[in-house]
DNA sequence: GTAAGTACTATACCCATGTATAGTACTATA
DNA sequence: TATAGTACTATACATGGGTATAGTACTTAC
Protein backbone atom coordinates (compact mmCIF):
# COMPACT_ATOMS: atom_id res chain seq x y z
CA UNK A 1 0.00 0.00 0.00
CA UNK A 2 2.81 2.87 0.84
CA UNK A 3 5.63 2.90 -1.16
CA UNK A 4 9.23 3.38 0.01
CA UNK A 5 8.64 6.75 -1.00
CA UNK A 6 5.22 7.38 -0.40
CA UNK A 7 6.17 6.26 3.30
CA UNK A 8 8.05 9.17 4.13
CA UNK A 9 6.22 11.83 2.11
CA UNK A 10 3.88 12.53 -0.64
CA UNK A 11 4.71 12.67 -4.25
CA UNK A 12 3.09 15.81 -5.19
CA UNK A 13 6.04 18.12 -3.26
CA UNK A 14 8.77 16.12 -4.38
CA UNK A 15 8.10 16.99 -8.40
CA UNK A 16 7.55 21.10 -6.95
CA UNK A 17 11.25 20.24 -5.79
CA UNK A 18 12.31 19.58 -9.41
CA UNK A 19 10.06 22.26 -10.97
CA UNK A 20 12.77 25.39 -9.24
CA UNK A 21 13.12 27.03 -12.47
CA UNK A 22 8.97 27.72 -12.01
CA UNK A 23 9.47 29.56 -8.92
CA UNK A 24 10.66 32.67 -8.05
CA UNK A 25 12.06 31.99 -4.80
CA UNK A 26 14.28 28.96 -4.26
CA UNK A 27 14.00 29.11 0.01
CA UNK A 28 10.54 28.60 -0.66
CA UNK A 29 11.13 25.32 -1.72
CA UNK A 30 13.56 24.72 1.12
CA UNK A 31 10.77 25.23 3.57
CA UNK A 32 7.45 23.83 1.64
CA UNK A 33 8.94 20.24 1.26
CA UNK A 34 10.39 19.38 4.64
CA UNK A 35 6.71 21.03 5.88
CA UNK A 36 5.03 18.79 3.37
CA UNK A 37 7.05 15.90 4.75
CA UNK A 38 6.07 16.64 8.31
CA UNK A 39 2.33 17.12 7.53
CA UNK A 40 2.00 13.98 5.53
CA UNK A 41 3.40 12.21 8.49
CA UNK A 42 0.86 13.91 10.03
CA UNK A 43 -1.92 13.49 8.22
CA UNK A 44 -5.05 12.20 8.82
CA UNK A 45 -7.67 12.90 11.20
CA UNK A 46 -6.50 10.50 14.25
CA UNK A 47 -2.46 10.85 14.22
CA UNK A 48 -2.30 13.66 16.92
CA UNK A 49 -4.45 12.02 18.78
CA UNK A 50 -2.96 8.97 18.92
CA UNK A 51 0.62 10.55 19.61
CA UNK A 52 -0.56 13.15 21.70
CA UNK A 53 -2.81 10.04 23.82
CA UNK A 54 0.96 8.11 24.14
CA UNK A 55 2.90 11.00 25.24
CA UNK A 56 1.17 10.30 28.80
CA UNK A 57 2.18 6.87 28.81
CA UNK A 58 2.39 3.46 26.99
CA UNK A 59 -1.18 1.98 26.16
CA UNK A 60 -3.03 -0.77 24.56
CA UNK A 61 -5.50 -0.62 21.59
CA UNK A 62 -8.76 -1.11 23.85
CA UNK A 63 -7.47 1.57 26.08
CA UNK A 64 -6.32 4.54 23.18
CA UNK A 65 -9.49 3.58 21.77
CA UNK A 66 -11.17 3.96 25.10
CA UNK A 67 -9.53 7.40 25.13
CA UNK A 68 -10.31 9.06 21.90
CA UNK A 69 -13.60 9.18 21.48
CA UNK A 70 -15.74 8.30 18.34
CA UNK A 71 -12.27 6.82 16.56
CA UNK A 72 -13.25 3.39 15.09
CA UNK A 73 -11.20 0.27 15.99
CA UNK A 74 -10.61 0.15 11.37
CA UNK A 75 -9.06 3.65 11.61
CA UNK A 76 -7.30 3.20 14.79
CA UNK A 77 -6.12 -0.04 13.83
CA UNK A 78 -5.04 1.81 10.18
CA UNK A 79 -3.42 4.70 12.01
CA UNK A 80 -1.19 2.71 14.59
CA UNK A 81 -0.24 0.82 11.39
CA UNK A 82 1.05 3.76 9.67
CA UNK A 83 2.17 5.25 12.65
CA UNK A 84 4.52 2.26 13.40
CA UNK A 85 5.99 1.87 9.38
CA UNK A 86 7.02 5.14 9.93
CA UNK A 87 8.91 4.48 13.64
CA UNK A 88 7.42 7.47 15.31
CA UNK A 89 5.39 4.17 17.56
CA UNK A 90 6.51 0.28 18.33
CA UNK A 91 4.60 -2.48 18.95
CA UNK A 92 5.05 -4.84 21.29
CA UNK A 93 2.66 -8.59 21.66
CA UNK A 94 2.86 -10.05 24.94
CA UNK A 95 2.00 -13.36 24.69
CA UNK A 96 -1.27 -13.14 27.62
CA UNK A 97 -4.44 -14.69 26.87
CA UNK A 98 -6.43 -13.13 25.69
CA UNK A 99 -3.06 -11.32 24.06
CA UNK A 100 -2.51 -7.87 24.77
CA UNK A 101 -0.45 -5.51 22.42
CA UNK A 102 1.02 -2.54 24.12
CA UNK A 103 2.16 0.44 22.30
CA UNK A 104 4.63 2.81 22.79
CA UNK A 105 5.64 6.54 21.51
CA UNK A 106 9.54 5.91 20.14
CA UNK A 107 12.31 7.98 21.20
CA UNK A 108 12.07 9.27 17.65
CA UNK A 109 8.18 9.79 17.96
CA UNK A 110 8.82 12.20 21.05
CA UNK A 111 10.87 14.53 18.82
CA UNK A 112 7.52 15.59 17.20
CA UNK A 113 6.66 17.06 21.01
CA UNK A 114 8.47 20.60 19.81
CA UNK A 115 6.05 20.96 16.49
CA UNK A 116 2.98 19.44 18.23
CA UNK A 117 3.71 22.09 21.00
CA UNK A 118 4.06 25.13 18.54
CA UNK A 119 0.74 23.88 16.95
CA UNK A 120 -0.70 23.59 20.32
CA UNK A 121 0.48 27.37 21.37
CA UNK A 122 -0.71 28.92 18.31
CA UNK A 123 -3.67 27.31 18.27
CA UNK A 124 -4.49 28.84 21.70
CA UNK A 125 -3.78 32.09 20.76
CA UNK A 126 -5.69 31.50 18.18
CA UNK A 127 -8.78 30.59 19.63
CA UNK A 128 -7.80 33.45 21.97
CA UNK A 129 -8.18 35.90 19.00
CA UNK A 130 -11.07 34.28 17.86
CA UNK A 131 -13.13 33.86 21.15
CA UNK A 132 -11.68 36.64 23.29
CA UNK A 133 -11.68 34.25 26.23
CA UNK A 134 -9.09 31.78 27.80
CA UNK A 135 -9.61 28.14 27.60
CA UNK A 136 -9.91 26.82 30.97
CA UNK B 1 -20.92 27.28 3.75
CA UNK B 2 -18.43 27.98 7.36
CA UNK B 3 -20.11 28.55 10.30
CA UNK B 4 -19.08 30.73 12.98
CA UNK B 5 -18.00 27.75 14.94
CA UNK B 6 -16.48 25.86 11.58
CA UNK B 7 -14.47 28.90 11.09
CA UNK B 8 -12.37 28.56 13.96
CA UNK B 9 -12.50 25.12 14.66
CA UNK B 10 -13.41 21.74 13.58
CA UNK B 11 -16.60 20.77 15.63
CA UNK B 12 -15.71 17.16 16.31
CA UNK B 13 -12.87 17.78 18.83
CA UNK B 14 -14.88 20.63 20.37
CA UNK B 15 -16.90 17.43 20.64
CA UNK B 16 -13.46 15.99 22.93
CA UNK B 17 -13.54 18.56 25.05
CA UNK B 18 -16.92 17.96 26.54
CA UNK B 19 -16.65 14.58 26.98
CA UNK B 20 -13.48 14.94 29.59
CA UNK B 21 -14.83 12.18 31.99
CA UNK B 22 -13.67 9.59 29.14
CA UNK B 23 -9.95 10.60 29.41
CA UNK B 24 -7.73 9.84 31.73
CA UNK B 25 -4.96 12.81 30.96
CA UNK B 26 -6.96 16.10 31.57
CA UNK B 27 -4.26 17.91 30.21
CA UNK B 28 -4.24 15.30 26.87
CA UNK B 29 -7.44 17.56 25.87
CA UNK B 30 -5.70 20.52 26.85
CA UNK B 31 -3.34 20.36 23.85
CA UNK B 32 -5.58 18.17 21.35
CA UNK B 33 -8.03 21.36 21.32
CA UNK B 34 -5.66 23.98 20.07
CA UNK B 35 -3.43 21.68 17.90
CA UNK B 36 -6.76 20.48 16.57
CA UNK B 37 -7.81 24.06 15.77
CA UNK B 38 -3.80 25.05 14.33
CA UNK B 39 -4.22 22.40 12.04
CA UNK B 40 -7.52 23.06 11.11
CA UNK B 41 -6.51 26.50 9.95
CA UNK B 42 -3.98 25.01 7.84
CA UNK B 43 -5.75 22.02 6.61
CA UNK B 44 -5.72 21.10 3.03
CA UNK B 45 -3.18 20.67 0.43
CA UNK B 46 -2.66 23.91 -0.68
CA UNK B 47 -2.66 26.50 2.37
CA UNK B 48 0.54 26.20 3.43
CA UNK B 49 2.33 26.54 0.10
CA UNK B 50 0.08 29.45 -0.53
CA UNK B 51 0.84 31.41 2.89
CA UNK B 52 4.56 30.21 2.14
CA UNK B 53 4.59 32.12 -0.76
CA UNK B 54 3.54 34.69 0.57
CA UNK B 55 5.78 35.38 3.37
CA UNK B 56 8.20 36.25 0.39
CA UNK B 57 5.78 39.53 -0.56
CA UNK B 58 2.57 40.37 -1.45
CA UNK B 59 0.99 38.60 -5.11
CA UNK B 60 -1.57 38.89 -7.33
CA UNK B 61 -4.11 35.81 -8.07
CA UNK B 62 -2.10 35.16 -11.35
CA UNK B 63 1.60 35.04 -9.75
CA UNK B 64 0.77 32.87 -6.76
CA UNK B 65 -1.26 30.56 -9.50
CA UNK B 66 1.80 30.44 -11.65
CA UNK B 67 4.50 30.32 -8.13
CA UNK B 68 2.74 26.64 -6.88
CA UNK B 69 2.44 24.24 -9.98
CA UNK B 70 -0.91 22.14 -10.58
CA UNK B 71 -2.88 24.03 -8.02
CA UNK B 72 -6.02 25.21 -10.15
CA UNK B 73 -7.88 28.22 -10.38
CA UNK B 74 -10.47 26.96 -8.29
CA UNK B 75 -8.59 25.71 -5.37
CA UNK B 76 -6.45 28.84 -5.17
CA UNK B 77 -9.78 31.00 -5.06
CA UNK B 78 -11.17 28.80 -2.57
CA UNK B 79 -7.78 28.50 -0.01
CA UNK B 80 -7.35 32.29 -0.30
CA UNK B 81 -10.94 33.02 0.81
CA UNK B 82 -10.61 30.26 3.80
CA UNK B 83 -7.20 32.81 4.77
CA UNK B 84 -9.00 35.70 4.28
CA UNK B 85 -11.82 34.49 6.74
CA UNK B 86 -9.19 33.01 9.36
CA UNK B 87 -7.51 36.52 8.80
CA UNK B 88 -4.43 34.98 7.81
CA UNK B 89 -4.24 36.70 4.62
CA UNK B 90 -5.70 40.43 3.49
CA UNK B 91 -7.25 40.96 -0.19
CA UNK B 92 -6.47 44.53 -1.70
CA UNK B 93 -8.92 45.53 -5.21
CA UNK B 94 -6.82 47.77 -7.34
CA UNK B 95 -8.95 50.11 -9.61
CA UNK B 96 -6.98 49.19 -12.84
CA UNK B 97 -8.31 47.28 -15.86
CA UNK B 98 -8.26 44.79 -15.90
CA UNK B 99 -8.65 44.42 -12.08
CA UNK B 100 -5.91 43.36 -10.17
CA UNK B 101 -5.92 41.69 -6.97
CA UNK B 102 -3.16 41.72 -4.22
CA UNK B 103 -2.64 39.75 -1.62
CA UNK B 104 -0.72 40.25 1.87
CA UNK B 105 -0.11 37.89 4.25
CA UNK B 106 -0.93 39.50 7.64
CA UNK B 107 0.11 40.45 10.56
CA UNK B 108 -1.45 37.78 12.03
CA UNK B 109 -0.67 35.22 9.30
CA UNK B 110 2.83 36.07 10.18
CA UNK B 111 2.79 34.40 13.42
CA UNK B 112 2.83 31.38 12.06
CA UNK B 113 6.27 31.63 10.98
CA UNK B 114 7.41 29.41 14.06
CA UNK B 115 4.47 26.59 13.61
CA UNK B 116 5.81 26.39 9.93
CA UNK B 117 9.62 26.59 10.80
CA UNK B 118 9.10 24.09 13.64
CA UNK B 119 7.41 21.60 10.70
CA UNK B 120 10.06 22.18 8.39
CA UNK B 121 12.90 21.65 10.87
CA UNK B 122 11.22 18.56 12.21
CA UNK B 123 10.43 17.16 8.17
CA UNK B 124 14.30 18.47 7.14
CA UNK B 125 15.37 15.91 10.11
CA UNK B 126 12.55 13.17 8.79
CA UNK B 127 14.28 13.10 5.52
CA UNK B 128 17.42 12.81 6.43
CA UNK B 129 16.72 10.13 8.74
CA UNK B 130 14.71 8.25 6.12
CA UNK B 131 17.29 8.91 3.42
CA UNK B 132 20.19 9.38 4.85
CA UNK B 133 21.22 12.41 3.03
CA UNK B 134 20.89 15.81 3.20
CA UNK B 135 18.65 18.21 1.00
CA UNK B 136 20.91 20.15 -1.47
C1' DG C 1 -13.93 41.13 -34.34
C1' DT C 2 -11.01 38.51 -31.97
C1' DA C 3 -7.34 37.60 -29.06
C1' DA C 4 -5.14 38.59 -24.64
C1' DG C 5 -4.80 39.66 -19.93
C1' DT C 6 -7.11 40.22 -15.35
C1' DA C 7 -9.46 37.34 -11.54
C1' DC C 8 -12.28 34.65 -10.85
C1' DT C 9 -17.10 31.13 -10.99
C1' DA C 10 -19.81 26.86 -12.57
C1' DT C 11 -20.45 22.26 -13.32
C1' DA C 12 -19.43 17.75 -13.17
C1' DC C 13 -16.75 14.17 -11.69
C1' DC C 14 -13.12 11.14 -9.04
C1' DC C 15 -11.22 9.04 -5.34
C1' DA C 16 -9.01 8.73 -0.85
C1' DT C 17 -10.36 9.19 3.68
C1' DG C 18 -13.32 8.03 7.03
C1' DT C 19 -17.81 5.60 8.85
C1' DA C 20 -20.94 1.75 10.05
C1' DT C 21 -21.60 -2.71 11.06
C1' DA C 22 -20.39 -7.05 11.44
C1' DG C 23 -17.32 -10.98 11.99
C1' DT C 24 -12.77 -13.57 13.45
C1' DA C 25 -9.87 -16.31 16.83
C1' DC C 26 -8.59 -17.39 21.18
C1' DT C 27 -9.72 -18.89 26.19
C1' DA C 28 -11.47 -18.31 30.86
C1' DT C 29 -15.34 -17.92 33.65
C1' DA C 30 -20.24 -18.48 35.15
C1' DT D 1 -23.71 -22.95 26.45
C1' DA D 2 -22.95 -18.52 26.26
C1' DT D 3 -20.83 -14.43 27.63
C1' DA D 4 -16.90 -11.54 28.08
C1' DG D 5 -12.50 -9.78 27.11
C1' DT D 6 -8.46 -9.26 23.93
C1' DA D 7 -7.11 -7.10 19.25
C1' DC D 8 -8.05 -6.83 15.47
C1' DT D 9 -10.09 -7.70 9.92
C1' DA D 10 -13.85 -7.52 6.16
C1' DT D 11 -17.17 -5.45 3.58
C1' DA D 12 -19.83 -1.96 2.00
C1' DC D 13 -20.96 2.68 2.00
C1' DA D 14 -20.72 8.00 2.47
C1' DT D 15 -18.52 12.33 2.20
C1' DG D 16 -15.68 15.96 1.21
C1' DG D 17 -11.51 17.52 -0.74
C1' DG D 18 -9.49 17.88 -4.97
C1' DT D 19 -9.42 17.76 -10.31
C1' DA D 20 -10.74 18.87 -15.10
C1' DT D 21 -12.69 21.74 -18.14
C1' DA D 22 -15.16 25.32 -19.41
C1' DG D 23 -17.31 29.84 -19.01
C1' DT D 24 -17.91 34.94 -17.15
C1' DA D 25 -16.98 40.02 -17.30
C1' DC D 26 -14.25 43.73 -18.37
C1' DT D 27 -11.19 46.51 -21.58
C1' DT D 28 -7.12 47.30 -24.50
C1' DA D 29 -4.36 46.14 -28.46
C1' DC D 30 -3.94 44.18 -33.03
Amino acid sequence: MYSTILRYSNSEFIMLETHTEERTHGSCNKMLLPVSDALYVLSGKWKIPIIIALTFGNKRFGQISKEIPKITDRMLAKELRELELNQLVSRKVYDTIPVTVEYTLTDYGATLQPVIEELAKWGFHHRERMFGETQK
